[in-house]
DNA sequence: TGGGCTTTGTTAGCATACCAACGAATATCG
DNA sequence: CGATATTCGTTGGTATGCTAACAAAGCCCA
């Protein structure tokens, strides 16, 4: 069988529940319902921000999304929402006058300390049927992916 | 070490990027990006919906969405996108006045079949770096997720 | 130094994807 | 039968997440 046998194989051959596109779909899905549920007040999104927020301290806005893998028109949107919450400060850079510096604010940085703990519940939660050897199996095939 | 003291372990324990929805969600990153490379004229949903209408024939919208994990908001501006592509048709239903009846026009089902090859090229992209013993065992995974 | 290239942030546009609220139609059960 | 509940599709709102286009600022090198 070669290769053009194999990708014009019938129809009947594709069954979307077994794609690896659909599956990811649905086990984002899941997480998505359980971070919304536990920490209903952030999005994931919004989250990570923080916490690489808390790991770096001070960066420029694009830096920042790339940080967190997400391009700048979405980090924008991200920021400007976490600002109108007031966890995080937006200050012009003095040294180079296109970038926007982003930081925590005091209660920014003490709220995501405290939603941690949260974050490791979503965590366990979301891989809650797995076995502990399962879970790092399947993080170490995600990563490698 | 309790469970209280593991949840409120310092935040240097919690590291996102070994957090499983932030790796799901660069997963799904990638997954996209080659999709799009490969079946630029469609998204990853507009898909699935075509690949199920293949093979169930002719649904209400609503169950259609739940075929695919979709709500009905999201369902139904799939599929009026799909409608306007002229790749599926929308019919009232007779017999039961709220439904609207979906099924894939002549062209959709050709086009459909089509797609299928190149969303196996999808599939064997997004694994290419796992093993194919590696990749069994990821979907196995993900789907007991 | 000056002109081209790159980076930074912004905006507009599109597609998922969710929730909440709604009217219309149908089902269920007393 | 008739009141209540459920289901169906729609709409409006919000948040990601992407591309493309743009101006302003900074960088590089001839």
């Amino acid at each position: 069988m070669n290769v053009v046998d194999r990708q014009s194989a019938n129809p009947k051959d594709y069954v979307l529940d077994e794609q690896i596109g659909y599956r990811l779909r649905l086990a984002n899905q899941r997480h998505l319902e359980i971070f919304n549920r536990i920490m209903p007040d952030l999005t994931p999104t919004q989250f990570s921000v923080l916490v690489r927020l808390l790991e770096v301290g001070e960066v420029s806005q694009n830096h920042l999304g790339r940080m967190v893998a997400t391009d700048a028109a979405t980090t924008k949107g991200v920021i400007s929402r976490l600002a109108k919450k007031r966890l995080v400060n937006t200050v012009p850079s003095q040294t180079d006058r296109r970038r926007l510096l982003i930081s925590l604010t005091d209660t920014g940085a003490e709220f995501t300390r405290r939603m941690i703990s949260k974050a490791q519940e979503i965590t366990h939660l979301t891989s809650a049927r797995l076995s502990a050897a399962e879970a790092s199996k399947l993080m170490e095939l995600l990563e490698r992916l």
